[in-house]
RNA sequence: GUGGCUGUAGCUCAAUUGGUUAGAGCGCCGCACUGUGGCUGCGGAGGUUGCGGGUUCAAUUCCCGUCAGUCACCCCA
């Protein structure tokens, strides 16, 4: 039996690693834009670190195991967690409001699906100490702005936006019992792939009337932001409402859709929810977040509310091969320096060098071997120039500099072939 | 954790009703090509047909198990 990698962990070959790269660059660069700090944590944590605040249903996707000195520990499922640990330990000393950011490999123990493995990379970016919805409002164009940074437009994906506490307005003002709640959070998170009468049926089961289920199954699923101004709604749905302004505002109003049968796993959002969707609706979600008030006072009693997302590298990566938005992977070489003769080698290793000591990124030949195979490799790597040096330029004290992709060449000064090549190359 | 489908070369795939030496394209290496690359031609390496067992004169093919992948559940960072 060969040895290959761990069910749900992934082996980045170059090409892969490329990609990874792509993406990691839109997540650091458009974070930065937005003047977020990236921080980091460690990735194997206290097993209690998750039991105590995420629920006893979470235990068994955790990746926890006994660790040599008999201490319970588990690779972190989520960012968040440490984040709230680390911010709460310098609650007092840092600026208010917080923007930090990271990019954490994630771990969870869980039969592996398309986009879902047991590993992956996540953009987490968490704003914290503002409670308005100017800051659900900026990190949800966070979002929306590393997708477009990576290619993708609004025919790609959209923000789906609701507000927990418009749901438990609509369940308090029928008086749905607890039991009933969590039935509603089911229904409602599956009911896009449940045939109707499904839902209904469950519904029913649970002891909700008719009439209720109509009800609040229609505001539900209302397409617009209108039946949010009803009375009964008004207070619940400020917020919300004062977010997709400001996102109006901002000019990505095109990106955003409401959705009020967004849910979201997680236990700890108190107000603001949000998940990024491919509009053909083939993939899971590609970003979750909102807003979560208690959190940080839960785990380090600093009393400080946030609101952030993550997303992940598995999906984003489906995605962006689906529309053709992946960079190309070939290797990328500058220069490639080609001798004709065993006695030129002295001479290329020194202008190589000279030209890596110029910030460009050069190979050569490490054994002997004639100067077509030299070319041949250069042009398989991509390179953009060749030098060549045989033993006449070198009489002449020359090299020849070619440019691979029109085929010409010409001579250069030996002491002038960095400028030459980097002359070359600006072209 | 439950169920369906699928496992053949590095990759994408062939192989007749079960039939004797498991093939092709791409890729890789070499030669034509001892001072000039993309093309072309020729050659080569690379397989315990995922693994284990069973049926059969004979298994890539049929059956069982197992591992892995995938899809749907459960659930969802």
């Amino acid at each position: 039996m060969q040895l290959q990698a761990l069910p749900g962990f992934r082996d980045f070959f170059p090409a892969d690693h490329t990609i990874r790269t792509h993406i990691f660059a839109a997540w650091r660069t458009v974070a930065t834009r937005y003047g977020f700090e990236e921080y980091d944590g460690p990735p194997l944590e206290p097993l209690e670190l998750y039991t105590a605040k995420s629920g006893e249903e979470i235990v068994g996707q955790l990746y926890s195991f006994e660790d040599k000195g008999g201490r319970q520990v588990s690779l972190r499922p989520e960012m968040t967690p440490t984040l709230a640990r680390m911010v709460a330990a310098r609650a007092n000393g840092l600026r208010k409001p917080i923007r930090w950011f990271s990019i954490p490999q994630l771990f969870r123990y869980e039969r592996q699906q398309r986009g879902r493995l047991r590993e992956h990379f996540q953009l987490n970016c968490d704003l914290i100490g503002e409670p308005g919805p100017g800051a659900d409002a900026e990190v949800i164009a966070l979002a929306i702005d590393v997708m477009r940074a990576l290619g993708l437009t609004a025919g790609d994906f959209k923000v789906r936006l609701s507000d927990r506490r418009i749901l438990e307005a609509l369940l308090r003002h029928r008086q749905q019992s607890d039991a009933q709640v969590a039935v509603w959070h089911q229904v409602l998170d599956k009911l896009a792939r449940t045939p109707d009468a499904v839902s209904r049926q469950k519904l029913r089961e649970a002891g909700v009337a008719d009439a209720d289920a109509d009800a609040i199954m229609g505001l539900a699923q209302a397409k617009a932001w209108e039946p949010l101004a009803a009375p009964s709604l008004a207070a619940a749905s400020a917020s919300l409402l004062e977010v997709v302004r400001l996102l109006n505002v901002m000019g990505l109003g095109d990106y955003v859709e409401p959705d009020f049968t967004i849910v979201r796993g997680l236990a700890y959002y108190t107000g603001t929810v949000f998940e990024l969707f491919d509009t053909r609706g083939e993939l899971r979600a590609i970003c979750g977040g909102g807003r979560y008030d208690s959190l940080v006072g839960a785990i380090g009693g600093a009393d400080l509310p946030c609101v952030g997302f993550g997303m992940g590298d598995v999906v984003l990566g489906e995605l962006l091969k689906d529309r053709g938005l992946l960079p190309s992977t070939d290797a990328r070489l500058d220069v490639f320096v080609a001798t004709v003769s065993e006695q030129d080698r002295a001479d290329a290793l020194a202008l190589a060098h000279e030209l890596r000591d110029a910030g460009l990124s050069v190979e050569y030949a490490l054994a002997p071997q004639a100067l077509n195979k030299q070319l041949k490799h250069a042009d398989a790597r991509g390179a953009r120039c060749a030098v060549v040096i045989g033993p006449d330029d070198r009489a002449r004290g020359e090299v020849q500099v070619k440019d691979l992709a029109s085929h010409t060449q010409l001579a250069a000064k030996r002491t002038d072939a960095v400028g030459a090549v980097a002359a070359l190359l600006a072209r």
